[in-house]
DNA sequence: ATGGTAGCGTAGCTA
């Protein structure tokens, strides 16, 4: 099973190139985050088209918004709302062979990295709160499930270009880091991207638009991850970044797909 | 220290 996830910043902007990566890919499973329109307007016929029929989508205006676009039925479907807010970040589904894929848009945090000034990054502090309860009381970490999505989160010195210069930056603050860690223990998650790409090694899933080259900068920050539960680390068979993407013409996203292959 | 770009929706918010 092949699965992909990514930040595609407007769906309906970028419906060409997500059909791009449904036939350069084959994923079975790709999860979108930002997909930025309610779910009465997401262009689905084309995807459906494409083989992808099963999916589960959760949007709204403007801002926010997850999909779950699957070649394989999907089974228990849900969504989740955290901090007392119904804003499109995360949702869920049961896959064949017992697998469950949540897709999760975690709140980017401002920038101001200071809770008592700065509401968005209080927001992102809580949400992670939320979540280190979360897991432990609702699943079990001997369940086979994936969790992927747009963290907004560079935990590793090595998921930044400078770990000196980002320190402070929303985004690498030692505090958002280590509840990151927490959730990461919560189940005994697995970053299975990093299984592969050792931590020793520079590995970005998004460049901002703002750079005026942002391949020759290249001060990227990896924001965007697949963890698995332990019961799915035998099954890994890959797991690399499709960095290419953040080239795609026309109009690419700031953010690149993250791909795993597992032997389920 | 600042500003740089992008998307939605058509002003200003969010990233």
């Amino acid at each position: 099973m092949k699965i992909a996830t990514w930040n595609i910043n407007s769906v309906r902007l970028r419906i060409d190139l997500l059909m791009r990566l449904m036939d350069e890919q084959r994923p079975d499973v790709i999860c979108l985050q930002e997909t930025k329109v309610v779910d009465d307007a997401f262009p689905l016929k084309p995807l459906i088209e494409r083989g992808y029929a099963h999916t589960h989508i959760a949007g709204m205006k403007s801002y926010n918004g997850v999909a779950i676009l699957s070649r394989l039925p999907l089974s228990d479907v849900g969504v989740v709302n955290w901090c007392g807010r119904q804003d499109c970040r995360h949702i869920y589904a049961g896959l064949p062979g017992g697998l469950e894929i949540h897709n999760i848009y975690l709140p980017s945090g401002g920038d101001l990295p200071d809770p008592k000034v700065n509401e968005k990054f209080d927001h992102k502090l809580r949400f992670l709160d939320e979540m280190i309860e979360w897991w432990p009381s609702q699943r079990s970490g001997s369940r086979p499930m994936v969790m992927v999505g747009d963290l907004n989160i560079a935990p590793l010195e090595n998921d930044v270009w400078s770990h000196a210069q980002m320190r402070d930056v929303v985004s690498h603050t030692p505090v958002e880091v280590a509840k990151l860690e927490a959730l990461r223990r919560s189940l005994g998650w697995v970053d299975a991207v990093r299984t592969f790409v050792p931590a020793e090694r520079k590995l970005y899933s998004w460049w901002s638009y703002r750079a005026q080259n942002w391949a020759a900068s290249d001060r990227g920050r990896r924001l965007d991850h697949i963890w698995v539960t332990p019961a799915l680390v035998g099954a890994l068979i890959s797991g690399f970044h499709l960095k290419d993407a953040r080239g795609w013409e026309p109009k690419p996203s700031d953010h690149v797909p993250v791909i795993v292959e597992l032997a389920v």
